[in-house]
DNA sequence: AAAAAAC
């Protein structure tokens, strides 16, 4: 039991000195073969934001040949041409001038509400019309932002006049330079404390739903800030405590936070929000969850300036968080990119039957055997399994193996990031945390190890690849239990340009009693395997490797078939 | 419908 709460704080399991042994040995043994079974990983570094983010924009050649899938390419060309066509249709976004030439995907943009502001095409626009402080031009062209993307365009006139805006926008398709360039651009200079028309305290307030996003953010804000004095404040316990000086307090210009978080500095009277004009709601559909909720209410009822304007972003906004965004939202306008609750067709997508949860190890296993490329990302449902799987790809001898997830110190965490971010993390093992906003360039493969848990959550997750305008690829293990759950998501493949194998698609809807036995067998399962964890006996987990291996041959026949089925067939003239 | 994340 007691290992079992060690487990669940994190950390515990995949305890990185323990295995550093292993891992050197690993490396030692596996330098020869290298470069025949890995491909060279690719960092941050080598893919600069200023090179390759606008591709997406300029239809350029940031195209890599990930694989052969050919048909695929055709769905996705077809899906363009559609989208090109709806645009014209509706005439909304329909750009004149200064719009990229472009064979890439145009995705349709909707603008609805009183008065939409005009889209506008180049940055050089919106610092002529809306009289953009030439320093804030100049820090976007120096971190490589040369042509707005389509919520860019569209989102950015909006907030500059100081609309109330509920933006859907594709993952990876430049949300955070959609606030954050009207932000600087609202606030004109830093608080020196004087200025009449800046009051006192902050103006502004990103709320995100993980710590690992909020520092995130104020990594793309510092970019911003470049040669100004803004106060920029990435909240944690320690900066929360600096602004119990009420002379620092008074001249912060931005916070990013977390929800509760800022319901903490609100309960110890250290902070005020009644100087707010701004306040951005990212991931807004997590930030409306009902776990969130009502912090976030705490949140934005101390934001209590006549004044305040509000934003909420996400790729994702089902009925039920749209209406709560809406009812918060003053006189607002949605803006929608592309089609809602829907990954980029730039995702090559493909399910694999794996049988039952034993099978996933030696699946995996033989996939990162083969040639890859690294980083890849696996998500996996609970801490626990994070970090045992984590482990065992260790002690199966997987090369530069890392683990995130929320039950980690804040350093193990901050660590994590950081090696994925200089691109020495070939294998991510993560949970949901990281399922949302964050951007690192070189991902080019998700894994989803186990199955996610609603729509919202695969569009999230694979959404870590594709970003800017690169393709990317996505493999989602289902087992026998998934099957309630499978048709929902092979629709969503099947609507972003990818194709399924034809019989799921013919699967029934399952009932509502169907889902709920399904659940209530999976919470029972994942308990008994998060007691099987528990118990830290090297030796046995070794001999459970070696079984599962064994039930491998198995086991990958049938995921075989399906993945050959799955290119073979195209039914998406099929879907709902 | 359920786990994760938030301090």
């Amino acid at each position: 039991m007691e290992a079992f709460h060690l487990l669940s704080r994190g950390g515990a399991l995949f305890d990185k000195k323990r295995f550093k042994k292993d891992v050197q040995l690993f490396d030692k043994s596996k330098s020869q073969d290298k470069g025949k079974g890995v491909a060279k990983p690719a960092t941050d570094g080598e893919l600069p934001t200023e090179l390759d983010f606008f591709k997406y924009a300029q239809g350029g050649s940031a195209k890599r040949k990930t694989d052969g899938d050919s048909q695929h390419k055709a769905k996705k060309a077809r899906l363009d041409e559609d989208m090109d066509v709806d645009e014209d249709a509706e005439n909304v976004g329909a750009p004149e001038e200064g719009e990229p030439s472009s064979s890439v995907p145009r995705q349709r943009v909707t603008a609805k509400g009183n008065n939409v502001p005009e889209a506008l095409y180049t940055f050089a626009e919106l610092g002529s019309k809306y009289n953009i402080p030439s320093r804030l031009l100049q820090n976007l062209e120096a971190s490589g932002y040369k042509q707005p993307t389509g919520i860019q365009a569209h989102g950015v006139p909006i907030l500059l006049e100081h609309r109330d805006l509920a933006a859907i926008s594709p993952t990876g398709t430049g949300k955070t330079l959609s606030y954050l360039l009207p932000l600087f651009a609202s606030l004109a200079a830093p608080n020196s404390g004087s200025n009449p028309e800046h009051g006192r305290g902050v103006r502004a307030l990103v709320l995100a739903p993980t710590r690992e996003l909020a520092h995130q953010i104020h990594n793309e804000c510092l970019k911003l800030a470049q040669g100004r004095k803004w106060r920029i404040v990435l909240f944690s316990k320690a900066t929360a405590a600096t602004l119990a000086d009420k002379n620092v307090r008074d001249k912060v210009d931005i916070i990013i936070s977390t929800p509760l978080r800022m319901v903490a500095a609100l309960q110890s009277g250290n902070l005020e929000l009644s100087n707010v004009r701004h306040l951005v709601l990212d991931e807004a559909d997590r930030m409306l969850d009902p776990e969130f909720l009502e912090q976030v209410r705490e949140v934005v009822a101390a934001c209590s300036h006549p004044r305040v304007q509000k934003a909420v972003f996400s790729a994702t906004l089902p009925a039920n968080a749209e209406k709560i965004a809406m009812d918060m939202l003053t006189d607002p306008i949605r803006v929608v990119v592309g089609l809602k609750d829907t990954p980029l067709p730039l995702i090559a997508q493909s399910l694999t039957y794996v049988h039952d949860d034993s099978s996933k190890l030696p699946t995996l296993l033989q996939y990162l055997a083969q040639p890859y490329n690294p980083p890849v990302l696996v998500f996996v449902s609970t801490q626990p399994r994070a970090s045992s799987l984590a482990e065992e790809l260790v002690l199966s001898g997987v090369q530069n193996v890392d683990c995130l997830h929320a039950g980690m110190s804040k350093k193990e965490r901050e660590d994590a990031v950081s090696r994925m971010r200089k691109g020495e993390s070939w294998v991510m093992v993560t949970t949901e945390v990281m399922a949302r906003g964050m951007d690192f360039k070189g991902v080019r493969e998700v894994i989803n190890y186990d199955f996610p848990q609603s729509v919202q959550s695969y569009v999230h997750r694979i959404g870590r690849t594709g970003r800017a305008g690169r393709e990317g690829k996505a493999v989602t293990y289902f087992t026998d239990e998934d099957a309630p759950f499978l048709k929902t998501i092979a629709n969503v493949i099947l609507q972003s340009g990818s194709t399924v194998p034809d019989w799921i698609l013919k699967l029934p809807k399952p009932s509502k009693m169907k889902r709920r036995e399904m659940g209530k067998v999976k919470r029972a399962d994942a308990v008994n395997a998060a007691r099987r964890i528990g118990r830290q006996d090297a030796i046995k987990k070794r001999d459970m490797i070696k079984g599962s291996q064994r039930r491998k041959e198995r086991a990958m026949q049938p995921a075989r078939r399906q993945r050959d089925e799955g290119k073979a067939s195209d039914v998406g003239e099929d879907a709902e």
